[in-house]
DNA sequence: AACCGGGTCAACCGCTCCTTA
DNA sequence: ATAAGGAGCGGTTGACCCGGT
């Protein structure tokens, strides 16, 4: 038996392939996308379907911008686990890994910017700030994880050692340090003001902080998922 | 009006992990 | 125990949109 596999298509979707997928998950569930994808009369691939379906036409999904809380908790949960765009997607409720991961990638290409337009030209200060602020944000929550307190106190002198610090830090360090159990530059540099700073309330929460601003958001589930 | 550049986002690719037979 | 297929995940790409010139 000859097989002569079809050339399957690809490409943006047509709102009548998103009839048809949908029609046929609401029949056979969102499981086997293989099969869905055969049944359906598709030309696309199991995993295409499946892509199409998590990202875009499944009924729980949010559209639109991120508000302002989800923003935050993305750059709070990207300090804590990194690139785990599916595992930060699951805590918030109606966004996808894509979606999440897309967003940061634009947020921080944007703040890297920022940081190069604020290195070029030294006297604009607002920028750079906005993006010292996010990687003070950033580092030093990846300490928490490996027991290190953090007490809310921060930082504006801490900015400014940052900010010679960070002269000639490339993005990728900057993802290297944020993955690494111990970031030792950046969180060196934090932490060793964290310690003589505490008149300026730091807008990172500390762990207590987090339980009280997100309780049921993911400290249970993470608990959850220790436990597992 | 046309062009250009940057931003955004949907979709694909390839790798890894999980499940099932 | 293991191999094959399916699903999940993160990285990357490319098309589209929009504002500026």
């Amino acid at each position: 038996m000859v097989t002569v596999r079809e050339e399957m298509r690809k490409g943006p979707w047509t709102e009548k392939e998103d009839m048809q997928l949908v029609c046929t998950v609401r029949l056979f569930g969102d499981r086997r996308w293989d099969f869905i994808a055969q049944v359906s009369g598709l030309n696309r691939t199991g995993k295409s379907c499946c892509l199409r379906w998590v990202n875009y036409l499944h009924p729980g999904l949010k559209h639109g911008r991120m508000s302002p809380q989800e923003e935050r908790l993305i750059i709070e949960l990207h300090a804590r686990w990194g690139n785990r765009w599916s595992r930060i997607a699951r805590r918030l409720p109606g966004r996808t890994d894509n979606e999440i991961k897309n967003y940061w990638r634009t947020h921080m290409r944007k703040k890297a910017q920022e940081r190069k337009m604020s290195l070029s030209s030294p006297s604009s200060s607002s920028s750079s700030l906005t993006y010292q602020a996010c990687l003070l944000d950033t580092v030093p929550v990846i300490g928490m994880g490996s027991g290190d307190t953090h007490n809310g106190s921060c930082v504006t002198s801490a900015l400014e050692n940052t900010q010679s610090a960070m002269d000639g830090y490339p993005m990728d360090q900057i993802w290297k340090e944020i993955e690494a159990p111990q970031a030792p530059t950046l969180l060196g540099i934090a932490e060793g003001k964290e310690k003589t700073c505490s008149s300026i309330p730091c807008h990172l929460p500390s762990p207590a902080m987090w339980d009280y601003k997100y309780p049921e958001v993911f400290w249970k589930m993470e608990d959850q998922e220790i436990m597992m």
